[in-house]
DNA sequence: GCAATCTCTCAA
DNA sequence: TGAGAGATTGCG
């Protein structure tokens, strides 16, 4: 039996299988996509198994194979879909097969490899009491290698000469950081009839040994945890000792879930009447869910349209069908209100996978997947390889949003993985926005995916009243607030009526940078292009890119001035001025600062949901998915400050912004108001945002597209070298240019190299080139070949390139 | 990506 | 001639 094996070493050099021997005693455990550790060269490294051939071929060629040292799991954690899914991945975005497995596991399943050193039996007391390692390794037998040089740096020159004489060896060693957590579980080994004798032959004064046998009597065969025993039936744990010691029950460690939703109970809901609008979008959906066929809806519905019930209907047919399903929600709204509406619907059917959970509630939510003890998962971007085997929907809510594409190497987008998933399995995929993805609509009108509309908010609710203010007037009229006229009307209003408001500040294009008013230096980052961001809390000037950090000068190191401040708005500021323009105002901030606590998120949402404030104030985290009933208010400080960036998608970004805020307010009884303040009120993103209007937006943006050759009209991949010297990334960059530019179709357009706009991270200097493309057969398989003769360029310089096919961020 | 191995340089 | 550094290669 021979094992084909890719190994975790990421670099294209090594991207293909190796062949391994499975000795015999393995050949049970071993599967296609199981995780192996297999010696390569001198090391030992965790490799996935590919493919297994059990004829062997000629003896002397299996002779020059090594072995399979060990197989790391029962059963293995990749599935065949996965796999096949991780190949096409590894080709799609240009990365190695092994990057792309990776990307579809939880992160302790990423094994480490590491040298240890290992004491001998040459080693005994009397040859170790000389030396303080020596002496350490006596007692531990070994110890990592890395560990050792921290410990004994002065004795780590010796270790070579120790290792000659053979006191002591080295060993390589993979581990993987599974952990499972453990409780203690109470069990009855008595029959009833036998728990009334014990009872009665138990002394009077056993008060607490009494209750437990007691509490077995009443519930038969079920077992308690030592905990629950504590807190529901005050029993101490020597009690318990006293009855394991007599025999009478067991006390048993059992493996059981993190789960970080254990203590919360989830209401069910009642199903609502469904509109006439969602029923129509609905019945395609089901239908296709019926046939078990592929297929793909763009479901355009207003905020406040109830696209949230049309998934949990979508998703509750599939289960009816016996099929799974991916339900995909932006990182940043995957918010507990989520989840409690999945977990009231479909009980524990549901897990959930997102960052906030730590690595080990995440791989045991993952567990729950594989071992089939779940039909649904709720996740962020990551969540679309959830090991099911049997998916008949995945759905994508706030499908426009970026935190689908993953910035890191497999720098895939979900929505397009999701669309490979979709097809493999004859799945139905159902994409869901207020404001879609121009790309997305773009293939709608084209029939490509089924466009299914739902113009109406729920219950015939008016959309929210949207008023533009014009700041450049306010200035005019003196008013240099950061508040218009009207928005300070208005807040002042819903003050009076004690309703909410959100207050929503454009954070995007706002560099809280330090300028000296004098001589206006700005303070950069010695090893990057870019200015520092003023950091409040500790009065530090740092580099977001490298984490370069300078305390804030109190004089211009130019000029010497005292006026050296940092510019921008923040959150803080403008909680500042609301308590001094309304006194008494209860304001919950949300923003980094107060956030970063585990838990912090939810926290604060809930005092907002239980009215202990009048104003929600933050930046794009409450731009999403929010509901609360007495928001009636939704005030946007600066809407144009994302509209300027250097960015194609900058007017989308900006009109899908000042939607979704718009969306928050009104939902309920209360009618809403909007209010946005611009300098440019004139911009067709915020005209159209104003009515709602997103097909008039769609198609003046689809013109700018067309004219700046940008997506959907054209493809983009960006391609970014970087070196220490700038000939030397010049030159890289040329060879792969080169190349390109004489292999691409006639409509391809190529730019550069140039320097990328922040031409320095980390002492680094970057170039960039840009492939604009329509019509160009196999992109990809041009990359790989452009990428192969850099590489074999490269092989002297130490260029760093990475391949961005279809980026969001084109720094 | 890492470590063994090959190649080149330089000083004794 | 041998050590040491730097480049190259192979990993099944």
């Amino acid at each position: 039996m021979i094992a084909q094996v890719i190994v975790d070493v990421p670099v294209s050099r090594t991207n293909r299988p190796f062949d391994y021997r499975v000795p015999g005693w393995l050949s049970p455990l071993i599967h296609v996509g199981s995780r192996v550790v297999v010696p390569f060269g001198p090391r030992k490294l965790q490799g996935y198994v590919i493919g297994i051939t059990e004829d062997d071929g000629p003896e002397e060629a299996l002779h020059r194979l090594k072995d399979v040292e060990q197989v790391m799991d029962d059963t293995p954690p990749l599935t065949p879909e996965l796999l096949k899914m991780s190949e096409w991945m590894s080709r799609q975005y240009l990365c190695p097969w092994v990057t792309a497995v990776q990307a579809m596991l939880p992160a302790v399943l990423k094994g480490k490899a590491q040298k240890w050193l290992t004491a001998s039996d040459l080693l005994d007391e009397e040859t170790c009491s000389r030396s303080g390692l020596l002496w350490e390794l006596y007692r531990k037998r070994q110890l990592p290698l890395a560990e050792v040089e921290k410990q004994f740096p002065d004795e780590f020159m010796l270790v070579p000469g120790w290792i000659h004489s053979g006191l002591l060896s080295t060993e390589y060693q993979v581990r993987d950081r599974i952990t499972k957590k453990q409780q203690s579980f109470v069990r009855s080994l008595l029959t009833p009839q036998q728990l009334s004798e014990s009872l009665a032959s138990l002394s009077a004064r056993a008060e607490q040994m009494r209750r437990v046998l007691e509490v077995f009597l009443q519930h038969p065969e079920q077992s308690f945890s030592v905990q629950t025993m504590r807190d529901e039936f005050g029993i101490n744990r020597s009690a318990l000792k006293g009855l394991e010691a007599k025999g009478w029950i067991a006390i048993e460690q059992v493996e059981i879930y993190r789960d970080p939703y254990a203590n919360r109970r989830f209401q069910e809901k009642q199903k609502p009447d469904f509109t006439p609008l969602q029923l129509q979008a609905l019945e395609p959906i089901i239908t296709s869910i019926k046939e078990s066929s592929y297929a793909s809806y763009l479901l355009h519905g207003v905020t406040g349209s109830g696209k949230t019930e049309v998934y949990l209907e979508a998703i509750e047919h599939t289960l009816m069908k016996g099929r799974e399903a991916i339900f995909l929600v932006p990182e940043i709204s995957l918010t507990p209100q989520m989840v409690e509406r999945f977990k009231a619907r479909f009980g524990a059917d549901v897990a959930v996978l997102h960052s906030a959970l730590s690595q080990g509630e995440r791989y045991d939510e993952w567990r729950k997947i594989i071992r089939k003890e779940v039909k649904v998962v709720v996740g962020a971007r990551s969540a679309i390889f959830a090991p099911f085997e049997n998916v008949g929907l995945i759905v994508i809510d706030e499908e426009h949003e970026s935190s689908y594409k993953q910035e890191e190497t497999p720098r895939y987008h979900a929505r397009e993985v999701a669309l490979w998933r979709a097809k493999e399995n004859n799945a139905v995929l159902l994409m869901g926005s207020a404001t879609p993805a121009l790309e997305t609509y773009a293939l709608a009108t084209r029939g490509r995916y089924k466009l299914l509309k739902m113009p109406d908010r729920v219950g015939n609710r008016p959309m929210p009243q949207v008023h533009v203010v014009d700041m450049r007037e306010e200035l005019h009229s003196e008013n240099r607030s950061m508040f218009s006229r009207l928005l300070h009307e208005m807040i002042a209003d819903r003050l009076k009526k004690q309703e909410q408001m959100v207050i929503f500040l454009n954070r995007r294009g706002f560099s809280t940078f330090v300028m000296c008013r004098s001589c206006g230096y700005t303070m950069r980052c010695v090893h990057c292009d870019i200015s520092l961001t003023y950091h409040k809390s500790n009065h530090t000037a740092r580099c977001h890119y490298c984490g370069y950090t300078i305390p804030q000068p109190s004089h211009c190191p130019e000029c010497q001035s005292e006026h050296i401040r940092f510019f921008g708005t923040g959150t803080q500021k403008v909680e500042a001025e609301l308590a001094k323009l309304f006194p008494g105002i209860r304001v919950i901030r949300m923003d980094v600062d107060t956030t970063s606590r585990k838990g912090s998120h939810e926290e604060l949402l809930s005092k907002f949901r239980q009215g202990q404030g009048d104003v929600l104030l933050g930046t794009q985290m409450i731009a999403k998915g929010l509901d609360f009933p007495r928001v009636t208010l939704a005030g946007i400080i600066a809407a144009d400050t994302s509209l300027h960036l250097p960015d194609f998608r900058a007017a989308e970004k900006t009109f899908q912004l000042l939607t979704q805020v718009g969306g928050r307010a009104g939902r309920h009884e209360l009618e809403g108001d909007v209010v946005i303040q611009t300098y440019t009120p004139e911009h067709y993103s915020i005209q159209h945002a104003t009515r709602h209007d997103y097909p008039a937006f769609y198609e003046d943006e689809m013109l700018q597209r067309r004219r700046t050759g940008y997506p959907p009209y054209f493809r983009l991949v960006l391609i970014t070298f970087s070196h220490e010297e700038v000939p030397v990334v010049v030159r890289g960059a040329h060879v792969m240019g080169d190349f390109l530019r004489q292999k691409v179709a006639q409509t391809t357009i190529l730019l550069g190299p140039v320097a990328s706009p922040i031409a320095r991270v980390k002492d680094r200097f970057r170039f960039q080139i840009m492939l604009k493309y329509r019509d160009e057969p196999n992109v990809a398989e041009l990359l790989a070949q452009a990428t192969a003769v850099f590489e074999e360029w490269n092989k002297q310089q130490k260029v760093l390139m990475t391949i961005d096919v279809d980026p969001y961020v084109l720094l």
